[in-house]
DNA sequence: GCCAACGTTGGC
DNA sequence: GCCAACGTTGGC
């Protein structure tokens, strides 16, 4: 987990990084759904809750990143098009994410939705990534980071922007 | 397939 | 509250 500095503290986050198993679900299916909109539901884990729940606000932009696969990479660029509410697929018993504990009183788990935008015109490896050294210090390249919503530095942003070929994209 | 890193669970 | 066991993530 990193901390914040001084500087980072009651400061507003806009960007983050989300993970996913292109397998189970890629970009190209966000720019498939009907208004390339989708809920980003399914997360389990309480610090990414967390984030989905008081941090992650409309208009906050997404870098989209695919792992568990040979070349793991960030694929391109989402928006969130609606903050934190509850992921309703935990009160589901027959949904693979099913929390027998969540009820729509306490519905424990929440969920945004987010917006395709671009792909980059070519996957930013990890190995791509780490040669840059404002980017060495990213979480998603931490060895045995986990955390599949993270947040993502305004100055780390830009930089992945323009190395996606993305930086005339306005936010 | 291997295994390191991490979160969660549960005995005590 | 500690911590070992376990399950999962995810790079390699």
């Amino acid at each position: 987990m990193k901390n914040n500095n001084a500087c980072d503290e009651g400061t507003e986050r806009h960007y983050w990084l989300m993970k996913s198993e292109p397998g189970c679900f890629s970009l190209d299916d966000l720019k498939a759904r009907p208004g390339g909109t989708e809920h980003w539901d399914g997360v389990r884990n309480y610090q990414a809750r967390n984030l989905l729940r008081d941090e992650i606000a409309v208009g906050d932009g997404v870098l989209f990143y695919h792992s568990n696969i040979p070349e793991p990479a960030i694929v391109g660029l989402a928006r969130v098009v609606r903050g934190g509410y509850p992921d309703d697929t935990a009160l589901d018993p027959g949904a693979e994410h099913f929390d027998p504990r969540a009820s729509a009183g306490n519905p424990i788990w929440y969920m945004v939705d987010v917006a395709y935008v671009a792909h980059f015109a070519t996957p930013l490896t990890r190995a791509l990534l780490s040669r840059h050294p404002l980017l060495a210090g990213m979480e998603v390249l931490r060895r045995g980071s986990r955390l599949s919503v993270q947040p993502v530095t305004a100055a780390q942003w830009r930089i992945v922007l323009e190395l996606g070929g993305c930086a005339e994209v306005s936010w």
